[in-house]
RNA sequence: GCCGAGGUGGCGGAAUCGGUAGACGCGCUAGCUUCAGGAGCUAGUGUCCGCAAGGGCGUAUGGGUUCAAAUCCCUUCCUCGGUACCA
């Protein structure tokens, strides 16, 4: 068949001219059609088919619209493009993270309102969004900062108040000195710790914090057995969460002319059968007892250094190898297994908000504490030794290592024991007395979610100034949403203007009726991504935050992709809230996305990440402009890998750009003669017509058999690789007597079915010709059905097999596919090649491998 | 330091249940063609020796296992990402 009689023209030396593929001309024009037939409109209700929930993490609008986001979107689309075609119900959302820091510094920099500013660049990007071509169901949109959305972030705060998921403390808070704004943690960069925007090493200060109580689940978020995520983020998480099994001890605090005794100190350690070795114990410096413990004559020191490490902490802590300071409050303590007395020290490297915030000190056996022993001349003993060591040879750096040989010494009756064992034992010893028991520690902390800014969910939390006894009071349901104020001066110097915007301070107290103050923080823009992915189901449902039987139909999202950068943030968070959110019944997944995948980031061409700031930002709408969406999309599939990113180079865009011309030309222009190739019209040497068709065929359905494969697997570059090959065995073919005839035609069609998930224009264009040139009526290539390879068309009769002599490949031989070893072995020796090489010796060994795919002849060197 | 990922042509990258290294594309070279364009096409392009046929070498480094190693094991080096005294 062909489809070219409309749109070429032959001229005097046979050659047909065609119209140019114009992607600008072709793109808007299916986009708005695709539009009007609301082809992508998920029926949520649609139970006919399989569901399938494809999710990406929405973008912030950050007005930094960059190809970053391309990257990421369109493989996405590809994916969702693709399982369309394999009969899924597919729902493919899009929202707007659009509430954070940038719009207020916008806001306070250029003096535009932070909602201004936002919704202009969501304006934007729906308008880049959709000139990908993607099928985004823009009816699900969620925006954030619209009331609607953040209502129910207020909502959930509520229920986790109720149930004591959130709760106030005192807490230490990263602060950008420059900029005058708290920072979220994320937004703290690298070893130094300094401000993401301007580089200013961020500093602590203490402030009353929300929280919320997420290592209430640390133990089930360990549990990855029913999702199916990289490798990198379950070990990220698992890191981050930190679970480490140990014991708690109780020292106590011996009795001297200033103590009467009887105060216990707890300590977390995970050596237990290290205890004989401890000679110190080491409070931190806001511990509980310092205050209480200390000798007099040690107060003046003792609080000097107290001071001194607030203070640093204020500064900067950043030197994680400076010298280890403390001092000695001038208390012992007793060790339990022994009754030894060892003296209390504070020191600034023992953490108050881990564990006890108190250590047994066993420098022998730890690096920090041996560090310590060694700057204040603490004695170290020796507990724990490998096998082979007896004695008590000074140890010139901590001994931590822990391996099945080790062996107790020193330790009383416990000596001789195995580490593991003795350790046990002492903690059943103690746990006697009621001074041990078996416990976990961990590194993950509550989720401080107060940020001092105003562009956020404002807290639905009011301080009662008339009644102490209503304190701190939530404001009831039915008064949510506590509205953003919108009419508010922005402070240069980053205050939040809640704190001076009097008709949204002040109010009454719900719980008395008498005057009250409004929580000025807001929440954690976190708390927004926590949850969006349920919204997107029912994002107009004005009774309730999620539609749960929606929910139970849609989740767990089937394909979430998105930046591995969010491996401890928002990907933890979300799991926590929807644990959470099942334990309250609104959901009934424990696991908010069963598969996950971690595209790469595409930097800047100087390697560094994209930011206007930077000045090195690729605008998407320059090279659509220039190439059209398609060819940007494919390009973006085609740099590499897609879980790799890397430095932005446009130079081979050109290449995917030629390739989508030449699939243009071999599909309306099959008859078509190049000038300027001698070999133009004829076969390739030793084919005729039968021949030709048959290697069109195997072509194109091998080549749909390994990109049916390459989509699945998100191997999108191998996949455009692989169609460019069909597509330039096509062109070989082009204009000989085979082209437009059924083998060839096929292989056109194929082709076009199998670049529609990737480049969805041109094969939209090119299909309703053909479809026109037939005659039949219009139908969009994107509604049909994914083909099958025949798998009879992809054997072939003679395959090519090396043959190596000793290792090394020497010839080739093309042989029947079925034959036998025997036979393979007698054509390869006979061999012209291979005799010479062999030069009269005989095979000492004849290898088969791989089914007949490789042959290797073994023969003994004569110089052995 | 620790954890993770990774080092393959001039470039992006293919090939990893061990079995034809460099698919596909860019760039480059030569040529063809001409609605002279940021166009299309053909051939070549890891490296060294050679007119060629062919051969030597070659997947960060050094060693090992094997008939056979980019792929498996061990050494060392480097790059990127995460993390930061977590007892």
């Amino acid at each position: 068949m062909s489809v070219t009689t409309a749109h070429t023209t032959g001229d005097s030396t046979g050659r047909t001219r065609i119209e140019r593929y114009a992607p600008t001309e072709i793109e808007p024009r299916w986009q708005a059609r695709w539009a009007e037939q609301r082809l992508y409109e998920t029926d949520l209700e649609d139970t006919s088919r399989r569901r399938f929930y494809l999710l990406t993490m929405y973008p912030y609008p950050s007005g930094d619209l960059h190809i970053g986001h391309w990257y990421i979107k369109t493989p996405t689309d590809a994916l969702a493009r693709f399982r369309r075609m394999h009969g899924d119900n597919v729902f493919l959302p899009i929202g707007f993270d659009a509430f954070g820091l940038p719009a207020e510094n916008a806001a306070i920099a250029r003096n535009i309102h932070p909602r201004i500013w936002t919704m202009r660049n969501i304006e934007n990007m729906r308008r880049q969004l959709r000139s990908m071509g993607a099928t985004f169901d823009w009816n699900a949109e969620v925006v954030t900062c619209d009331p609607e959305y953040y209502r129910w972030n207020q909502w959930f705060f509520l229920r986790f108040l109720e149930q004591g998921l959130a709760y106030r403390a005192m807490a230490p808070v990263d602060w950008c000195p420059k900029d005058q704004v708290t920072l979220a943690r994320e937004q703290v960069e690298g070893a130094n710790r300094v401000c993401w925007r301007c580089g200013t090493p961020v500093i602590k200060r203490d402030l009353e914090q929300w929280f919320l109580r997420i290592t209430n689940y640390s133990d089930e978020l360990l549990d990855f057995s029913q999702i199916d995520w990289p490798e990198p983020i379950r070990v990220a998480q698992t890191n981050w969460i930190g679970r480490s099994e140990g014991a708690d001890l109780v020292f106590d605090v011996a009795a001297d002319e200033h103590q009467p005794g009887g105060d216990e100190l707890r300590v977390f350690t995970t050596r237990p059968d290290t205890l004989f070795g401890a000679t110190f114990m080491v409070l931190a410096p806001e511990h509980a007892l310092v205050e209480k413990l200390t000798a007099p004559e040690r107060r003046a020191e003792v609080e000097a250094y107290v001071f001194q490490a607030r203070r640093q902490s204020e500064i900067d802590r950043l030197s994680t190898d400076r010298e280890k300071t403390g001092v000695p409050i001038g208390a012992d303590a007793i060790n339990p297994i022994n009754g030894e007395r060892i003296p209390i020290w504070i020191a600034d490297y023992v953490l108050a908000g881990y564990g006890t915030g108190a250590i047994m000190a066993v420098p022998a056996h730890d690096e920090r504490d041996f560090a310590f022993a060694q700057r204040f001349g603490l004695p170290i003993r020796r507990v724990v030794a490998a096998a082979d060591i007896t004695g008590d040879e000074p140890l010139e750096s901590a001994y931590v290592a822990h391996t099945q040989d080790e062996r107790l010494v020193n330790s009383g009756r416990f000596t001789n024991m195995s580490a593991v064992d003795g350790g046990r034992q002492i903690v059943e010893e103690l746990a006697k007395h009621g001074k041990a028991k078996f416990t976990v520690g961990y590194r993950q902390r509550d989720w401080l979610i107060s940020r001092q800014r105003y562009w956020g969910t404002p807290f639905p939390i009011v301080y009662c100034e008339a009644d102490p006894s209503c304190g701190i009071v939530p404001v009831p349901d039915d008064q949510l949403p506590v509205i953003l104020p919108e009419n508010v001066d922005f402070k240069p110097t980053g205050e939040s203007p809640l704190k001076t915007n009097a008709e949204f301070l002040h109010t009454t107290c719900p719980k008395c009726g008498g005057p009250g103050r409004r929580e000025t923080d807001t929440m954690d823009t976190f708390i927004d991504s926590s949850w969006y992915w349920y919204r997107y189901l029912s994002p107009h449902a004005s009774d309730t935050p999620i539609d749960t039987d929606m929910a139970a139909r849609w989740c767990p999202v089937n394909q979430y992709t998105g930046g591995a950068e969010h491996a401890v943030m928002h990907l933890l968070y979300a799991r926590f809230f929807t644990k959470a959110l099942a334990d309250m019944g609104l959901v009934r997944e424990r696991e908010p996305f069963r598969k996950l995948f971690n595209q790469g980031q595409v930097l800047g061409a100087d390697g560094e990440r994209m930011s206007k700031s930077r000045g090195n930002v690729q605008d998407p709408d320059e090279l659509v402009g220039r190439y059209g969406a398609d060819t940007v999309r494919l390009f973006l599939m085609f740099m590499g890998p897609w879980d790799q990113g890397g430095p932005w180079n446009p130079t081979g865009i050109g290449g995917v750009h030629r390739f989508l011309n030449r699939v243009w030309t071999v599909v309306l222009d099959p008859h078509g003669l190049e000038p300027g190739d001698p070999e133009a019209g004829r076969f390739p040497a030793g084919q005729d017509a039968t021949a030709a068709e048959a290697a069109i065929r195997m072509a194109a359905h091998r080549t749909l058999r390994v990109v049916s494969e390459e989509y699945e697997g998100f191997r999108f570059n191998t996949m455009v690789a692989h169609l460019m090959e069909l597509t330039n065995l096509l062109m070989r073919y082009r204009g000989t007597e085979v082209a437009g005839g059924s083998a060839f035609d096929e292989a056109t069609r194929l082709l076009l079915l199998m670049l529609a998930p990737a480049a969805p224009h041109i094969t939209e264009e090119l299909w309703s010709r053909r479809l026109a040139a037939a005659g039949r009526a219009w139908s969009s290539i994107h509604a049909e059905r994914w083909p099958d390879f025949d798998a009879a068309a992809v054997v072939d009769e003679l395959r090519e097999v090396p043959i190596q002599v000793n290792g090394k490949v020497r010839d080739r031989v093309s042989v029947p596919v079925g034959i036998s070893q025997i036979e393979l072995e007698q054509v390869a020796l006979a061999r012209d090649r291979v005799r010479e090489i062999m030069a009269g010796r005989e095979p000492a060994r004849i290898i088969h491998a791989g089914g007949g795919r490789l042959v290797n002849i073994v023969v003994r060197d004569f110089k052995d």
